[in-house]
DNA sequence: GGTTTGACCCTAA
DNA sequence: ATTAGGGCCAAAC
């Protein structure tokens, strides 16, 4: 199984109106060092797929999309969507990770 | 097959 | 507390 496929179907799993983090996610596949493999990942990610890719930030709730396929507006319109509180800081979107951060048990 | 890069994280100053 | 630098792992060059 290839790393990719791991983080995929993780991403996969994580439930409507929740978020998660790169490190976290890191943590749970192989090794918790490998969060920006995550982003990896998720950054080679074709234009139309299911995997929730928008529900994945940094650790700080952060969302630090910059030249991408996807803008960060689009993220942030469909976390929206989802019921998700997103707020508008310096410049950058930011979700309340006590609030919304999922974990799996 | 060695070097660079990346939607990041952690530690130290 | 905030800022700066190094490190980690896997793919692309």
């Amino acid at each position: 199984m290839n790393f990719y496929e791991k983080v995929y179907r993780l991403v996969k799993q994580i439930p409507q109106g929740q978020v998660s983090t790169y490190g976290l996610l890191a943590s749970q596949i192989s090794s918790p060092r490998a969060a920006q493999l995550v982003g990896f990942a998720l950054r080679s990610l074709p234009a139309k797929t299911t995997v929730p890719w928008q529900r994945v930030v940094n650790s700080a709730g952060m969302i630090s999309i910059e030249n991408l396929n996807f803008p960060k507006e689009e993220q942030v319109k469909r976390l929206q969507q989802e019921g998700i509180k997103v707020e508008f800081k310096d410049g950058n979107f930011w979700v309340d990770l006590g609030k919304y951060l999922w974990q799996m048990r």
